[in-house]
DNA sequence: CACCAGGCAAGTA
DNA sequence: TACTTGCATGGT
């Protein structure tokens, strides 16, 4: 089945040119955003790490050290703090006890068996579990979000009630294996999502990808 | 003022 | 299995 997405995303790449995802400076920021970022705007988990790391509390070791009510405080600007606070200790306790809190460790594991570790911690779910070894342990995983559905509906490639496992396989099946093309793509849809909601873009020759809806 | 943002888990039927 | 609800801040 021959699919559309290549072309879609020389497109993307083309008028958008090259995102920078994830932007963070280590592999743990990555996991930590991912958690904060939760049906939140990241401009309110810029606060969050922002108060992480005035603290120089932005380490593995640091954070798993600090008192939940400490850890709920200095996230408050990501919302939802004290849900997300249990479930970043959940993550650290997850990280110590299956790797002894090495990334490096974790790294060497099989992609399928880290997702399924990921998808048992309480408060990971697919979405989160994906960005993570995407974005953080650079696994050839595709990251489907709300932006990524809001985009393929619109231009008729899935339907409204469609799942996440079957909307990435449309990306992992129509596409190379690729972590630095799936991270690019999925950081492109992103970017036309948005880009449609602020601005509104001009004609740009990207017209089965012109109008959003809402 | 209402609505939304890079979800997820727990409760209900 | 398939809904529904709670969690919460800051920007538009």
């Amino acid at each position: 089945m021959k699919t559309v997405l290549p072309g879609i995303y020389r497109r993307l790449h083309g008028y958008f040119g090259p995102q920078h995802w994830w932007p963070a400076e280590t592999p743990f920021e990555v996991m930590v955003g991912a958690i904060l970022t939760q049906n939140t705007s990241w401009q309110n988990v810029e606060k969050a790490i922002s108060n992480l790391k005035k603290k120089k509390l932005l380490s593995l070791r640091a954070l798993h050290a600090l008192p939940l009510a400490k850890l709920a405080q200095l996230i408050r600007p990501a919302g939802y703090y004290n849900v997300k606070a249990a479930r970043l200790r959940a993550f650290t306790d997850f990280l110590f006890s299956a790797y002894k809190g090495s990334l490096s460790r974790m790294r060497c594991r099989k992609t399928a068996i880290l997702r399924r570790e990921l998808l048992s911690v309480k408060g990971i779910g697919e979405e989160t579990a994906d960005s993570i070894l995407l974005y953080a342990l650079e696994k050839p995983v595709f990251v489907v979000d709300a932006y990524t559905k809001r985009v393929l509906l619109r231009h008729g490639l899935i339907r409204k009630d469609a799942g996440y496992a079957e909307t990435q396989a449309l990306f992992m099946s129509g596409l190379k294996k690729n972590t630095r093309l799936f991270n690019e793509y999925h950081a492109l849809l992103v970017r036309l999502a948005k880009e449609f909601c602020r601005k509104r873009l001009p004609r740009c020759g990207l017209c089965p990808l012109r109008d959003i809806p809402r």
